[in-house]
DNA sequence: AAATTTCATGATCCATAGATCATAATGTCA
DNA sequence: TGACATTATGATCTATGGATCATGAAATTT
């Protein structure tokens, strides 16, 4: 399962699809994270051009990581694209 | 060479870091990703809570992606303890 | 060292993110 | 179906990101 971004949408998705996956609703992800659940609701659905920071705190109550990389010389298929 | 983040610190160091091994001037990466040089230099040193949409422009120009992952057991080093 | 290039910083202006509250829409289940 | 939980949306307000221009500080080159 390996969650490519290349987009503020694709990070919205892998959001969403880690807080299912923690079976966690909004409001307790929005608790543990300091971020209110409306705006959680947004960034999941790729509806505000979120900052950096909001995105990082969401990752720390999920316990998620980043990890940069060149992009795959062969799949050109970006996270959206798998659903 | 794993540039995890945890951090938009670490983003931005990922940035310079990735622009450099291409040998891209600040307002080279600019003109390519459409981003100022005034703000290029701000995301890499971390001096302003840059927004999703512009670290994916960079990233395009970069030919970079982003890969989210649940955080790594063991190491717990960001990638700015690297530095 | 002087010139040139590269990077940083400071100010202004406009747009928008997120906090916050209220509520609507949707989903779930007894 | 009706109650309750979950998610989405809409408005207002404040703070700040990024465009833009100007310029200062560093670094590099000759």
């Amino acid at each position: 399962m390996k969650n490519l971004a290349r987009t503020p949408n694709d990070i919205g998705h892998a959001i969403r699809q880690a807080r299912k996956a923690k079976k966690l609703t909004q409001k307790e992800l929005a608790e543990r994270s300091g971020v209110w659940q409306e705006t959680i609701s947004k960034v999941e659905n790729g509806l505000s051009d979120t900052k950096l920071e909001t995105v990082f705190d969401i990752f720390a109550a999920l316990d998620l990581e980043i990890q940069v990389q060149g992009r795959s010389k062969g799949s050109s298929e970006s996270f959206a694209d798998i659903f």
